[in-house]
RNA sequence: GCCCUGGUGGUGGAAUUGGUAGACACGCAGGACUUAAAAUCCUGUGACCAUUGCGGUCGUGCGGGUUCAAGUCCCGCCCGGGGUACCA
């Protein structure tokens, strides 16, 4: 063969493996570039096709920057730790670290058959304890820090300690789960377990509980991508919403600097745009509504600080003494732990309240805790909870049994209700807060609703209203997520029998309680202006409420709402109906608005993200473990000495009988102290969120990344992968950064600077047509004759879309004896692009191409497919023409022998006219990462060198340099070849010289009224008067102007001639 | 629904700033070489009309507009892909 591209590119991948060619120092005199591929999951399938399309690009990118002259780091690693293996480890019994390795291998070997030049002595395996030794060590400093929104910036928890000591939590602002505030005397009086208790608010990584997918069947918690329909897409069991302690991040602190840091980066407006849908922000006003007078009259003829009645009082006060004097084992239990002020407030036992003696109350939070026998369903309905309800109590009960077996977390979930007490929207003089981005439509609010979990419904309810509100309340918890989310059309609702008060018009409006409003936003409550709402405008027209419109879109008349088919979101217009700023436009109708309400203060500015804190825990066990053990239930770092701390052995690979994580199942899972080990593994961003760092100094002992490291390679310059990523590592790997940034480790506090999204590679399907209830298959062309089903059919054993009916025969045994109806001789298949996959018969094997064409013909062609960020479907039928190309390129520099025939002649302007021409095509294309175009110029190039029949070194030997960042193992071979020793890799990119290609002629193309006719050669310097005389005396023009005058002559110099008649 | 993308020959795509639409490649058709096949080379290839030659008309999802000139800019739609969803 000619050119023998399997002995080339095994004798150069072995070369730059021996000689590490490609290994990056950690200083230099050149400037330094990062190019980053998103490293891969090791799945048993193996490399995708799909896969090599990006890390050619960046291989690409990051060859020709090693010829611009940067000292570049291109690293290469694999995100080991996932679903796939543990699922194969609990089917199998095989550790799937067993797997993972074995993936490993087969992804490197098909890797370095692409002749990538990855610096492999950089590698990281996300499951390899040395490596995870620093997620593990990230997870105690996240611990260890909360966020200060006062300096923007995380700050050290051992700091917020020595300040609460000082003077409590009144001058602290923070991103944290809202807390009570104490004094510098109570944060001192607390218990080292209060305390704990209290600094998980503030920690950046925190526990809480939060509402999973709970799959009681699979015993483990699932990600809302893994439920369908409410069932579990492995298995199809129930999933259900449940509250689990786990640890979270508060990402949400960063939501502000994650959005405004999209600023300056050079990703897609696309990518860009999710991420900011993602944080979605709203900037509004909270507004606070009064209830009116009727609800709270009953309160108001009650002397201050009295929980009941003269007669009720005398008639239990004996009654509640005597049971304070002999309390039952589990309210002794209790007692001990919420006296003296230990979770932030007084709390009484055996208090008189209204007709009754409850156990136990918090007089400030109006929280009541019970303790009984047993709790019927009902309890919770019963009449003396809805008349304490409508006093602003609100109560929680225990069995005896709970307390004795588990205070913990008993104790926690009293906890969560006096803290959420706080975030209840209801404050003491029985107001209402609700959020909203338009103030300026406040005058259009004709009903409230709030969500049906809202702490202040049992409150407002009034007593006609009462079973009607409860039934509903009633159906909406018994409804499944997936319920409420698949019928967003359908209106539901309650009135509770309640009013508010409009602070700016002073009209009583109704207060409705509707699945619509969501407890996770805002407050929990909306003012509803259903002229301009959507979702409010369905609710009133359902409930047959007034809809007052308050905005006039520019351009329109006033007109009868009573009309309207939907409702105008008008986002412009002129304030209508609307009191004081009634002619305004909306923007300033907003200002206006909110100016009024915090004068009045009765209102504020107010800001609302969507984007929540991170969930952080999965029962599962192949991730990394925790560095957290507990204390008397508080969890405690492990110190950084014991890290890392490794994944245990464990006999199963499945929850614990008692539903706890695999975790739960190793020996000897604690502290040598004997405190239990945290039995949660982290999630698969926790290894893949600073990956990029460590790469800097992948092997450092005893730091994540040396400064020295960081601060040259600083962040990376070009990071290339899938669009998938938008929202989850690609937000997490920036909040991590920021995090290490603000406590001084990294220099650049965004992670990515470029971000390239390749498109995916769909797969291109052939399908046969089988005539229905026989074995006989029909052409194509011949199908509508028949009744037929079309299948999918091995593309394989396709070419060209004709079936190999031969193979097809023997691909199934059913298929055997297949009788075939032809055209002309052939099977003709039809096809269609759809998603590559195993089912769809679709996939294509990397390696076979690189087999039958060799590394560089793949690498050329998966970038002449087309624009790297589009998708497109994968088709080998056109790497034909790129291997054709290759053999062509490899000629001009061999003669009909195979023998180097490149000459030292002097070069021809004509041919250095085409070197020069290439070199500034090429430059031009990878810098605008258009590779694509730059292989079709490689290609056009040599067509005409061939026709030149140029063999000139001049010539040849910089477009060797030109070619190598595609096709790296020709380059190096033909660099040899021309007499080189070194590698081609760090040879100098071939100059550009204009001079070259300065043209002293130019072909116009002459048009008249804009439609080329024919084209006439003028020199470069010829003047436009001359051009307009010539053009206009030619034979050619006079035919088209037919005799006429032209209007307009236009002359665009080097560009065109239009005549306009 | 909302947001982001994209829509150009039989196919993948090119046209970078409004200036000759279809580069380059595949496929197809015809031809050369060959006993034959592969490989290689040559010619043609948007549609329609005219082909004896010169040619002509239409054409970048659809309908309008701006301009001497629109695939490219503006307005209104249609279709595909992706994201997101009662976020007030």
């Amino acid at each position: 063969m000619d050119y023998n591209f399997n002995e080339i590119e095994k004798k150069w991948q072995a070369y730059w493996k021996a000689k590490k060619t490609y290994k990056a120092e950690n200083k230099s005199d050149k400037p330094k570039y990062y190019v980053l591929d998103m490293f891969p999951y090791p799945s048993g399938a193996g490399l995708h096709v799909g896969h090599p399309l990006g890390y050619i690009a960046s291989d690409i990118y990051a060859r020709y920057k090693r010829h611009k002259g940067f000292n570049v780091l291109h690293p290469m690693g694999y995100d080991a730790y996932g679903l796939p293996a543990e699922q194969y480890a609990i089917q199998t019994g095989q550790h799937p670290a067993v797997t993972t390795e074995k993936n490993i291998a087969r992804y490197r070997e098909q890797l370095d058959k692409i002749g990538f030049s990855f610096d492999w002595d950089r590698e990281v395996r996300t499951c390899d304890p040395d490596y995870y030794k620093w997620t593990q060590w990230t997870f105690i400093q996240l611990f260890n820090h909360w966020y200060n929104k006062n300096t923007d910036k995380a700050e050290s928890i051992a700091e917020l300690v020595k300040i609460f000591e000082k003077e409590g939590n009144r001058n602290i602002n923070a991103s944290c789960t809202e807390t009570a505030f104490f004094t510098a005397e109570e944060w001192n009086s607390k218990t080292e377990k209060q305390q704990q208790e209290i600094l998980l608010n503030y920690r950046i990584s925190y526990l809480s509980d939060t509402m999973v997918n709970w799959c009681p069947q699979l015993g483990t918690v699932l990600a809302n991508d893994e439920v369908v329909g409410g069932l579990s897409v492995r298995g199809g069991y129930a999933v259900e919403r449940k509250s689990m302690r786990q640890w979270s991040l508060r990402i949400s602190a960063y939501a502000e600097r994650l959005l405004q840091g999209l600023e300056n980066l050079d990703w897609s407006d696309s990518i860009k745009e999710i991420q900011k849908n993602w944080i979605g922000k709203s900037v509004g006003a909270e507004v606070k509504f009064c209830l009116t007078p009727v609800h709270t009259k009953s309160e108001e003829t009650k002397p201050h600080g009295y929980t009941t009645n003269t007669t009720d009082w005398y008639a239990l006060r004996n009654d509640a003494r005597k049971m304070r004097k002999e309390p039952s084992e589990a309210e002794k239990i209790l007692w001990k732990s919420v006296k003296d002020n230990q979770l932030g407030c007084k709390i009484r036992r055996q208090q008189v309240i209204f007709n009754n003696i409850a156990d136990f109350v918090c007089l400030s939070k109006k929280l009541i805790i019970q303790i009984d026998e047993s709790i019927s369903k009902n309890e919770n309905e019963s009449a003396s909870v809805v008349e304490l309800n409508k006093i602003g109590f609100s109560v929680i009960r225990f069995t005896n049994k709970e307390i004795i077996d588990n205070i913990e977390s008993v104790i926690e979930k009293i906890k969560l209700k006096i803290d959420t007490k706080i975030l209840s929207s209801v404050n003491e003089q029985g107001e209402l807060i609700i959020f909203t981005t338009r103030p300026d439509t406040i005058f259009g609010v004709s009903f409230m609703v709030l969500c049906p979990e809202h702490e202040m419904i049992a409150q407002i309810t009034t007593s006609e209203q009462k079973q009607a509100v409860a039934d509903y309340l009633l159906w909406t918890k018994n409804r499944s997520e997936r319920e409420r989310q698949s019928e967003v059309n359908t209106v539901t609702g309650v009135f509770t029998g309640a009013y508010a008060i409009n602070p700016l018009t002073n009209q009583e409006i109704p207060i409705w309680i509707s699945d619509y409003v969501l407890a996770g936003y805002g407050t929990g409550a909306i003012m509803a202006v259903p002229a301009h709402d959507s979702r409010d405008f369905a609710f009133a027209r359902h409930f047959k409420l007034p809809i007052p419109q308050v905005i006039l879109p520019f351009g329109e008349e006033a007109e009868d709402t009573a009309n309207w088919k939907e409702s105008k979101d008008s986002k412009e217009g002129i304030c209508i109906n609307s009191g004081f700023i009634t002619g305004m436009n909306v923007k300033d109708g907003i200002k206006a608005v909110i100016d009024f309400l915090e004068e009045k203060g009765i209102g504020k500015r107010m800001i609302n993200y969507r984007l929540r804190d991170a969930i952080f825990s999965r029962q599962r066990y192949w991730g990394e473990p925790f560095p957290v053990y507990y204390k008397e239930g508080m969890p405690y770092m492990l110190d950084e000495t014991e890290l890392p701390l490794e994944l245990p052995a464990v006999d199963k690979y499945l929850p614990t009988e008692s539903g706890e994580p695999p975790l739960a199942r190793a020996e000897n899972w604690h502290t040598q102290e004997g405190y239990p080990l945290e039995c949660n593994t982290m999630p698969g961003f926790a290894g893949s969120s600073a990956y990029y760092l460590r790469y800097m100094d992948a092997h450092n002992e005893k730091e994540i990344f040396s400064k020295e490291a960081n601060t040259y390679w600083q962040n990376v310059d070009l990071y290339i992968g899938g669009a998938e990523h938008a929202t989850g590592h690609l937000i997490y790997a920036r909040f991590w950064n920021k995090f290490l940034y603000d406590l001084g480790l990294c220099v650049k506090d965004e992670p990515f600077q470029k971000l390239i999204n390749q498109g995916m590679i769909q797969g291109r399907s052939n399908f046969v047509y089988r005539i229905v209830g026989t074995n006989k298959f029909v052409s194509s062309g011949l199908k509508n004759e028949y009744e037929t089903q079309s299948i999918h059919v091995d593309v394989n054993i396709v070419d060209n879309d004709i079936l190999d009916t031969e193979k097809f025969r023997l691909s199934l045994p059913d298929y055997a004896n297949a009788e075939f109806i032809l055209e002309n001789g052939k099977y003709h298949c039809d096809w269609s692009v759809e998603k590559m996959s195993k089912s769809l018969y679709n996939v294509q094997n990397p390696d076979d191409l690189v087999v039958r064409y060799g590394a560089d013909t793949l690498r050329m062609y998966e970038m002449f497919l087309g624009p790297l960020e589009q998708s497109k479907p994968w088709d080998t039928k056109g790497i034909e023409g790129v291997f054709r190309f290759i053999r062509k390129f490899w000629k001009l520099y061999h003669n009909e022998e195979n023998n180097l025939c490149v000459t030292d002649e002097a070069a021809s302007p004509q041919e250095l006219k085409v070197l020069h021409r290439t070199i500034k095509k090429i430059q031009d294309d990878i810098e605008r990462f258009s590779f694509n175009t730059a292989v079709s110029s490689f290609m056009i190039s040599t067509n005409e060198l061939t026709e030149m029949k140029s063999h000139k070194r001049d010539i040849l030997q910089p477009l060797a340099i030109l070619i190598s960042p595609y096709a790296p193992h020709l380059a190096e071979e033909l660099w040899q070849l021309l007499g080189h020793n070194e590698s081609i890799s760090f040879a100098a990119f071939p100059e550009l010289n204009e001079a070259y290609l300065v043209e002293n002629t130019f072909n116009y193309p002459i048009s008249f009224n804009g439609k080329t006719r024919f084209q006439m050669e003028f020199a470069a310097d010829v003047p436009i008067a001359e051009i307009e005389k010539t053009v206009l005396a030619h034979a050619d023009a006079q035919k088209w102007l037919e005799g006429k005058l032209p209007k307009k002559v236009i002359i665009v110099p080097k560009k065109i001639v239009n005549i306009v008649i």
